[in-house]
DNA sequence: CTGTTAGCGCGTTCAG
DNA sequence: CTGAACGCGCTAACAG
């Protein structure tokens, strides 16, 4: 490794015949450099396979050619696929990706503080953080700028979804089968981490009033087994809904278990949609509310990119539309059903 | 953005009373400052809440601080737990994580020939890419150390399972169980990425040849497409099988989808095993060979970072165990069973 | 159009 | 134990 030292800029002046920084000036195909020249200098290059050490040249520029992505999780679809986005169209910019994984509030706290961000990258991105306002501002002592990717921000550059529209539009879908007992599947954890949630709930809310349904959300941890035992508590009451609109794909997966395992059929005994439009929705036949992740990830990738380009803040507002996907979990109520018509001989 | 100037070294200095080496030593732990001075430079530092900058101390340490991660995708489950435990490994390296998705070899090739890499990073961590003899010597131009996760390559550091033994188990599980018309799906693009492929398919080869039992290896393109494409051949052969070994979890998946909409039962009416020990497999009762996909992360994190850290190369191989995770999807045979039982009368 | 001269912000000698 | 000089590899003003 050592005795393959990187051949640097003054090596393939050297080669090439010419100064510093016409080498320079050649390689960042700034003008002033005759072509002959310039094709001169670019072969040497290549044939010392020699690049330009980022770590120099932003010493100098103050630009780095990197941004940083925050995700909360980098384990769930979703992540995967706003990763995806951003990693092409960061690509096309030439900016490179740092992705850290900060778990909770605590641990974003963490980063700011000790700001390893700082003068390592260009901007950030925060996906699905989902932060309050005084979290916003904490990000701001980080002093980059920051674009915003799931999450609607006033004032900065951000996009979004309409998480309310888009739940008040899958409610309705419901409304409009014939169902009227519609539960809501919600859920928090302690980390706080939760506005998209909300946003749903509130468009959920804000149909059934509408239509004159009584409301009815269970809350419950996040992921499969949050929804799971939503479902379980659902199963439980003692008139259960006949439809479930779950916060997330994720959370419906972990419904749609409990439904199996209790051999109810879907969407004969109850109809169930989620939200996200993930390949296991899919899979599973799940009706959903499709947001177009990858998208977002490019969008996002593209704001933060033209920032580091004109060196000018944003705040432009990208909001995405969403899709609903209907499947074959849901469907019209049986007339007068009742969940418990196949096992109960007193139908 | 530019009124807020980031504080330099010499600020700190001057604010501590001590001159520029004395703050340099202090922050960087480095022996030979008496404590009450170091005291005093951290709280000047923290008080103008300053950080090093990276690029201007690699200049001359020749370290970067990062490391990249290469992934073939970004999307599935996989990559995102392994990215997980990177993550939480290398933050306790204090290395930041660079991400780049080479889609395929050729991708690959590009990222080696523009070097993006060279002088931006300390070593390069190369993700289940299941790279031939001459693709793995291309990533030593970059003259960077490579670590390679998820692929075992002899003489480099590298962290992997044994495939082969695990198919091999998983099919003995099936043999045992009493089936004998066992078909393994297996798949492969153009892309040439399908190592751990053909070790699995080995393992399976073996056992049923040891069993005596004729194997049934079916190829399609990856994914749960593929898993739906291969199902689909296996269910129009005059004799289909009894049980269905799925190189992964995603092709299982595929394959679940297509017996469920034929409404065959599971596992009554035919086996299914998958491989990965994704979560999705336990949301579906299926049955798996589990990978410690997290760990794998953590630990090619570790030998990445301590070649950073000490300099040396490594040619350290690290075998992760699996686990046969028995679930519902598989079960004894029925009796004589033929898939066609329930619809033929002249059964 | 090209070469020369200064630093960018820090770590590392080496004297004190 | 501390400070002053030098240079890491590159870009940005200038002068030719």
């Amino acid at each position: 490794m050592a005795p393959a030292e990187h051949p640097r800029m003054s090596d393939v002046a050297e080669r090439a015949g010419v100064s510093l920084s016409t080498v320079s000036r050649a390689l960042r195909g700034a003008p002033g450099v005759a072509p002959a020249v310039r094709e001169n200098v670019l072969r040497a290059a290549a044939e010392l396979s020699y690049v330009v050490s980022r770590g120099a040249s932003s010493l100098v520029t103050g630009r780095t050619g990197r941004i940083a992505v925050l995700v909360p999780f980098l384990q769930p679809w979703f992540f995967g696929v706003a990763l995806a986005g951003m990693n092409t169209r960061l690509r096309a910019a030439e900016l490179d990706m740092l992705v850290y994984q900060v778990g909770d509030v605590e641990e974003l706290d963490g980063y700011v503080r000790s700001l390893p961000l700082r003068s390592n990258v260009d901007c950030v991105v925060a996906v699905s953080l989902d932060l309050d306002e005084g979290e916003i501002k904490q990000l701001d002592e980080l002093g980059l700028p920051v674009v915003f990717c799931s999450q609607r921000v006033e004032g900065r550059p951000s996009v979004f979804i309409d998480n309310t529209g888009a739940a008040r539009g899958a409610t309705q879908h419901l409304l409009n089968l014939g169902h009227t007992r519609i539960a809501y599947i919600h859920t928090r954890d302690q980390t706080g981490f939760s506005w998209s949630s909300q946003e749903r709930r509130r468009g959920y809310e804000q149909a059934m009033a509408e239509a004159g349904a009584e409301p009815f959300v269970v809350s419950e941890r996040p992921g499969h087994d949050g929804g799971a035992l939503a479902m379980g508590r659902l199963l439980s009451v003692s008139h259960p809904p006949t439809a479930v609109f779950a916060e997330s794909d994720d959370v419906a997966m972990g419904a749609l278990r409990v439904l199996r395992r209790s051999r109810l059929e879907i969407p004969e005994a109850i109809s169930v949609i989620g939200f996200d439009g993930s390949d296991f929705a899919e899979l599973l036949d799940l009706t959903t509310v499709a947001q177009p992740v990858f998208e977002m990830g490019v969008r996002a990738a593209e704001l933060a990119a033209d920032i580091v380009e004109t060196g000018r803040p944003s705040t432009a507002q990208v909001e995405l539309p969403t899709t609903l996907l209907v499947r074959q979990s849901t469907a019209a109520p049986r007339r007068s059903r009742n969940l418990t018509v196949r096992a109960a001989p007193h139908s």
